[in-house]
DNA sequence: CATGAATGAGAGTTCATTCAT
DNA sequence: GATGAATGAACTCTCATTCAT
């Protein structure tokens, strides 16, 4: 008995055992960014890993059962910064600046995780499906929804509203990772005047 | 006589040699809406076709490259109504409301070719491989450092504003997709505003 | 009509038209030469011809009956030299040393030819079925006995005699194809010595 | 306890693993002596089997690979036999007897091998390539040189000797396994006494 | 629980052959 | 008879998943 722990100890990088969950969720991670969602194999992943092929069902059903996971844990470690950027806020446009610098850091200095998210096939099922990821949009949405009843924000539709954040974020965020020459503070204050600006010349909602 | 016969031989077979190819490209189109690039087979394709399986790769080398034949044709169809937009406009406002109206239009009259375009792992990368597609986007950009050389834009980067542009038409675009009750032109006028009225509030560009 | 005739004959290499035949069988021997029997297909043959696929299948009804023919249109070569070696010869010695020279020769010389013949997976089998190739082995044997019964040769079974000779024959045939410091007429000397040296020490053939 | 029953499930696993490995070997040993190397398919061979046809890629692999396994395999219950040969020879006469006579009995008694062997496409190629097997013919090359330089062989070039051995061998083994009335003895009897005999009268080889 | 070989469905692809032109 | 695209059986190989150890 001794001795088969001896022998894991030695074969495995000590790892905080039975957190064999995350060695796989970490493998993902590293996996799916490198060849994307489709074509990495569950093969692929425990390959990256000290485990053997059976293992990985011990912990996840299939291969889109670890993304779900993994997605969730990548909302799980944005989220709080984004909470607390919402709490020190004093204005909405100090919100939104806020949370385009919050996202725009962690793309850049996460790079792997977004390179996940972006070249995925079920990104956009999956943003939905994720209770963790739905989750953090919606705060973002109720916040929106409360600077339009505040006043703040004009009466429009806060699914386009949300539309256009998700959208000028995501792919602001594509040339951070493609380019070394841009400065997150200087892409957060673009789209951030680009949002604001663009906000308070909106049309009047339909009702 | 015998002429005759060669040439309508000849004629008979360069249709149903472009039949099929069309065939094979709308049932991808189909097939790849439907279940996504990644998860799409060749099988699948040919299946939606009353075509033999061989005969694909009389007319394709692989899944990829039906798949980028898709999107040239794609890229193809809007092309012109972008190209005939920027013709008829008279105002840069007039040439970005009547680019996203085309746009718009074009994603909810053909539902299927934009649920491809979006739900696919390698969208970002074929993006910038088909030629057909690059040169879409590069006229746009071409557009765009002309209104900024003009002076109608603020001197703001010129990745980023396509960025933008790009970011909300195609976020919206999934609303416009996914809900029945907006308005195309509702949606149009909507990134208009929101884009015309940032710009004007961007902070100078770093030089 | 002209005009056909006209694109044929700057289409082929104005190659005797008709004898398509021809054309194929030279392109299979390039062709087995180069990948083997069993590794090249039909379409390799025809590609190697400025013919149409079908067309392939008005010539021979399968890639094993173009071998045949190969291997016939061969024996038809390097029999009628044998045969000459044969009528020239004075003596047995003189007759075996010139069989062995002129075959070596011609491996030697037709260099495609012998490579087609080694690498063969079906050669034994096909040594045996083509009527041509039993001819050439057929006339040998039959000057063999002969020899037997005029007592210049000791009374041996035919078929080792036989074996011996064409394993001997192949298998420095072989190290000329493979090596360039052999000389043919060294090779056949050595042959015959060999042959004829060893044929006077044979045991008795028991009765 | 415990450690026990580890053991007995690592020795009952690497009992099956190899025992379905010879499984795959001879399966391919047979199918290949059946329908020569070119035709067989890795299907055929697995079919000749009760496993699965992914487990064949467990072990092998390509079609390439087993047949060298096979070749080596093969080469392996030879090689002993002959070196025993040469062991107990006396002089070289008695040991190229022997070492026909224990090829001849091989053959004879291993026919599917043989078969395999000699109507195989790449033959040539594999004899060399595999180590087993060129290690085999290699101490046979060296005892003809050893008799070379003692003076028992006259001074010959080593790789027509070999060539001839080889061809003699090989051709004689052919009619051994086509034919039922040739005796073993006999056959090496033949064999012997056409190579020694013809060894004394080759040629002085020039320098 | 971990292990890793076995499984077999199914993917992509090739190719001999047919047949309308 | 020549053509060459269409055909579809069959092949090689991968991979998610199971299960004896």
């Amino acid at each position: 008995m001794s001795l088969d722990l001896d022998a894991k100890a030695r074969g495995k990088r000590e790892e905080t055992k039975a957190s064999n969950r995350q060695a796989i969720i970490d493998a993902a991670r590293q996996v799916f960014a490198e060849l994307g969602y489709g074509a990495t194999t569950v093969r692929d992943i425990i390959r990256a890993t000290d485990l053997a092929s059976g293992t990985f069902y011990n912990y996840f059903k299939s291969k889109e059962e670890v993304f779900q996971a993994l997605q969730d844990e990548t909302a799980l470690r944005v989220r709080p910064r984004l909470r607390a950027e919402r709490i020190r806020a004093r204005t909405f446009e100090e919100f939104i600046a806020g949370s385009f610098r919050t996202f725009f850091d962690f793309v850049k200095n996460d790079h792997s995780t977004f390179a996940t998210m972006r070249r995925n096939p079920e990104m956009q099922r999956v943003r939905i499906d994720t209770p963790e990821v739905v989750a953090g949009f919606d705060e973002l949405r109720v916040d929106l929804e409360r600077a339009i009843e505040s006043g703040v924000v004009p009466d429009a539709d806060p699914d386009l509203l949300m539309a256009s954040i998700v959208g000028v974020a995501f792919e602001i965020a594509n040339h951070l990772v493609a380019r070394d020459d841009i400065d997150v503070d200087d892409a957060a204050k673009f789209a951030t005047a680009l949002f604001l600006g663009g906000v308070q010349a909106l049309p009047k909602r339909k009702r």
